[in-house]
DNA sequence: GTGTTTGTTATCAA
DNA sequence: CTTGATAACAAACA
């Protein structure tokens, strides 16, 4: 008997509070659209327009091109502006034509830190959350006002890359279906996706070229929201559904973002606070446990390759 | 030593 | 050609 709830599938034994722990935060964070988006917003505040004095790779494999061109591009510029396209962020620069993009994958983290500030107290506000930087931190910038910003990516997976123009161009073009929360995500192009398909929905879901910035805990958590097993065939899903569907991809979206994402620490204003969507969760990292809609039980399966989480009860 | 966790891509199959 | 399913990648942990 689990009397602690225990995050995820992890098979880590951990509990649900464990994970709000800043030390743990650190191991886990899947970042997906609302937790990128909520990252652009907090950076843009932060580090838009602040001169880049100094680039520190620690690990060559997190950046594109050489680590040498990186520091030279970087070093004295400033970043001009901080786009998201589904879950990889794009940078421009004030005086080069390149560009950086940023994706996190599994693991990577964008932490900023002011400099250290003592408090009238005599507390270190930068101590509040975790040292760094860490053994997982791969990109170190610093800015002329002293603050700092970390790329940690415990399984290097993620990456800063500097494109032109024109390959970042292609890169948007070709990896990136149609994008959640803008004008472009329009039921008629939603629609679309299921025809002639045979895949099933949380695959279709998944799949960035399609719709861009879902991963596997919205995916899961949007089937539930439109009441339709994740591994239903997409063929079978009737109008109504998809009707569901279309309009839980938004409102989950939403949600998580008005509140900071999941399992995401708010390592801006160092204020202990983190991510609430962790709370709202309904089906992900829920296995065996009681529905909060209709009190069935919460069952996990593989699907599309990832673990997967439904309703037996309230999941058609 | 084995089985998990996941975002993306490469690869193979239909 | 298209689509889909799966392995691989990497690191950590039970």
């Amino acid at each position: 008997m689990k009397h602690n709830r225990s995050i995820g599938a992890r098979s880590s034994g951990l509990t649900y509070l464990d994970a709000f722990l800043p030390e743990r935060v650190l191991h886990f964070f899947m970042p997906e659209l609302p937790e990128v988006e909520t990252i652009r917003r907090d950076l843009e505040n932060k580090i838009l327009g602040k001169k880049i004095v100094s680039v520190l790779v620690l690990a060559k494999k997190s950046v594109h091109y050489s680590a040498n061109k990186f520091i030279k591009v970087l070093t004295s510029d400033r970043i001009e502006k901080i786009n998201r396209r589904g879950k990889l962020l794009y940078c421009s620069f004030v005086k080069s034509d390149l560009f950086l993009l940023v994706h996190l994958k599994m693991t990577g983290q964008l932490i900023y830190r002011q400099k250290e500030k003592i408090t009238a107290g005599g507390h270190s506000l930068g101590k509040i959350d975790f040292e760094l930087p860490n053994k997982f931190t791969r990109v170190i910038i610093r800015f002329s006002d002293g603050s700092e910003l970390f790329f940690n990516d415990l399984r290097r997976f993620g990456y800063l890359k500097l494109n032109t123009a024109e390959e970042k161009d292609k890169i948007l073009q070709k990896s990136f279906g149609i994008e959640p929360l803008t004008s472009d995500f329009k039921y008629p192009a939603f629609v679309k996706l299921f025809e002639k398909r045979k895949t099933t929905i949380k695959a279709l879901l998944l799949n960035q070229k399609l719709i861009a910035g879902i991963g596997n805990i919205y995916a899961d958590e949007t089937c539930f929201c439109a009441g339709v097993r994740p591994d239903r065939r997409v063929g079978k899903i009737n109008e109504e559904e998809k009707k569901k569907i279309f309009k839980c991809i938004e409102s989950v979206l939403k949600l998580s973002i008005k509140n900071r994402g999941t399992t995401f620490n708010s390592y801006v204003d160092c204020d202990g606070k983190v991510g609430g969507f962790v709370r709202l969760l309904k089906v992900y990292g829920r296995e065996g446990e009681k529905c909060r809609r209709c009190s069935g039980v919460i069952k996990k399966i593989k699907a599309a390759g990832r673990g997967t989480h439904f309703c037996l009860n309230c999941q058609k």
